[in-house]
DNA sequence: CTGTTAGCGCCTTCAA
DNA sequence: TTGAAGGCGCTAACAG
């Protein structure tokens, strides 16, 4: 069985209470250095190991940020995941990484879960468009931040990328190579990545004096076998575009898939491509001419700090940090951080 | 504040420890079926959810098992990683999955951090070959399985893939095609899985009378930045081989990144791959032939049931299944999943 | 600076 | 079938 403070205790010839001062609290506790330094040896000596149930009752607070993801097989949920996991852990957090398979209902249920195992604050990548549960966890007092979408009935912290002015740019990009006929493929407009980036698109088309022709907006999905019926019902349309917008990192993935298959005569031109995210994979994707990478790891790292702002917060109310600009508690606070354009 | 057991027995007039045998225990405890219906209803109706670090400091078991792997951004450890999960959700268990960033130092750290969060259990994607550390916290009573890798100086249980038979069946495969000088690129071989694979690489070979020329076998690394090196020297030494064998999927990666960036003329051959794990990118791909998919999620499943095992042969040491054949206490067990080849 | 005391919320013997 | 009582290991008052 583990040593409890009260073995560390007897062993030191003091009362719990010096333990406890001595391990826990930062230093500044009243504790003579002296002692302070006698119970750290006997303690390492003795292999103590703080139980972390019993301080978490104490305390009420795990010292964990639950993180919930859609899926963990996505490269950009997990670089996401990886900037939270650094910023937490700097600040002596534990994450605790859950799944929500893409599936409002399994949302709610791991939320709840978490909830009881009283997550000090909690990081969500929405699996929909809809929030309502998020809210309910989040006004009864779990500090809360959305990451990559936005959600309809909630008023939480968001960390986003800038989705309208990536995809403005991207298709700004294939304009200036000399495209008119832009089409802007995939996209389930309840997410409010898609609706703006579509949005985004539309802008460009716009300030370069294009009206998009029906047909053009092949909205549908945000996944891959998506991506693949859309090239498809494009490639058997009359007109084909001579480039494309593709919504998101797996419509693309489903496009490249459907002209991989396809030989180049029939579809004659269309072999252009223009998405999101980077991966070690883009250089081989033919059609590929430009890409809008997320700063996914940025985004991990601004949620983790925005969480551990509102953890803190919560902890000591009263306190106000005076050299900020003292922002009211009402209204939900959207962070967006910008996207680089590049050509693999 | 959140209710308690204690708000929940007020409200039904009963006391804490009904409420308590009511919803905790699995129905055979003795509690009439009125009062356990009408105390679920009232829990229910009072919003009243568990403590759970109070359930944890009082049972000694947080129904937790923590996962830990090198990364987060890579499919097959997150492919695992959701077999592990979806096993442990169906058996009541929460997953608490932790990175060791590829550092024997960082998971010696987290693995130690974990303990004192007193998880049940652990499943280890070990960043390395030595294994001390985990022995150690196996032995002070953390049930553990390992992932991927068999490590030295640990005797622990392990789910890995058949890693000797997918490579020789990869290198039978392109023997059967015609080729003979067969290269093997990369591995660490103090990892056991690239150990088994080269031994699967020479086995076939040597099945076919072919004897590896130096030169043939080009040892190093386990990323895609040394793939790409590997393929640098192949391609600058005088002798190119016809078809290669990839230790795994990021040399893999590599090497085709080198390739695509050659002109055909200078490496005239030497553009056959075969390598592997499956992915979405797999087909596009130029140069890869054949690919030894793992069963990952599979892996996840069976290193799930084991750790989930092993865990409740603890709880109670008595018990011993009947059907099941009675295998000594001592000594570890490997699993091994075959893995499929298949041609993208 | 240190010790004493009283719980945090829950479970589990022991009695009734 | 139920209730009363003690304690899991730790921390936060309050005394000393």
């Amino acid at each position: 069985m583990g040593k409890t403070i009260h073995d560390v205790a007897v062993a030191a010839g003091v009362s719990t209470a010096t333990v406890s001062r001595a391990l826990s609290r930062d230093s500044c506790e009243r504790v003579s250095a002296l002692t302070r330094a006698r119970i750290a040896g006997i303690a390492e000596e003795l292999g103590y190991r703080a139980n972390h149930a019993a301080r978490s009752l104490k305390k009420r607070s795990t010292m964990t940020v639950a993180v919930l993801v859609p899926e963990l097989t996505n490269d950009f949920f997990m670089e996401v995941a990886e900037g939270i996991e650094r910023e937490l852990d700097r600040n002596g957090y534990t994450m605790l990484l859950a799944v929500s398979l893409n599936s409002v209902e399994e949302e709610k249920k791991r939320i709840s879960a978490l909830a009881d195992r009283t997550v000090d604050g909690m990081v969500v990548i929405p699996s929909a468009s809809v929030g309502d549960h998020l809210q309910v966890v989040a006004d009864r007092g779990t500090p809360m931040v959305l990451v990559d979408r936005i959600v309809e009935g909630a008023e939480l912290d968001a960390v986003v990328s800038d989705n309208e002015d990536g995809a403005f740019k991207l298709t700004k990009a294939l304009i200036a190579d000399g495209f008119r006929r832009i089409a802007f493929v995939g996209g389930d407009l309840t997410a409010s990545s898609a609706r703006e980036r579509l949005s985004g698109y539309a802008r460009a088309l716009a300030e370069a004096g294009i009206t998009p022709e029906p047909g053009w907006i092949c909205l549908g999905g945000m996944r891959v076998e998506d991506g693949y019926k859309r090239m498809e019902s494009i490639l058997e349309s009359g007109s084909v575009p001579e480039a494309m917008v593709a919504v998101n990192l797996l419509i693309h993935l489903g496009m490249e898939r459907k002209l991989l298959e396809t030989p180049a005569g029939p579809r004659s031109t269309a072999a252009v491509i223009a998405g999101f995210d980077e991966s070690g994979y883009t250089p081989f994707l033919p059609a590929c001419r430009y890409i809008a990478a997320q700063n996914s790891t940025g985004i991990g790292k601004r949620a983790g700090e925005r969480i551990l702002e509102l953890i803190k917060e919560k902890k000591d109310p009263g306190k106000k940090k005076d050299g900020e600009f003292q922002r009211e508690n009402a209204g939900n606070r959207i962070i967006r951080l910008p996207v680089t354009i590049i050509r693999p």
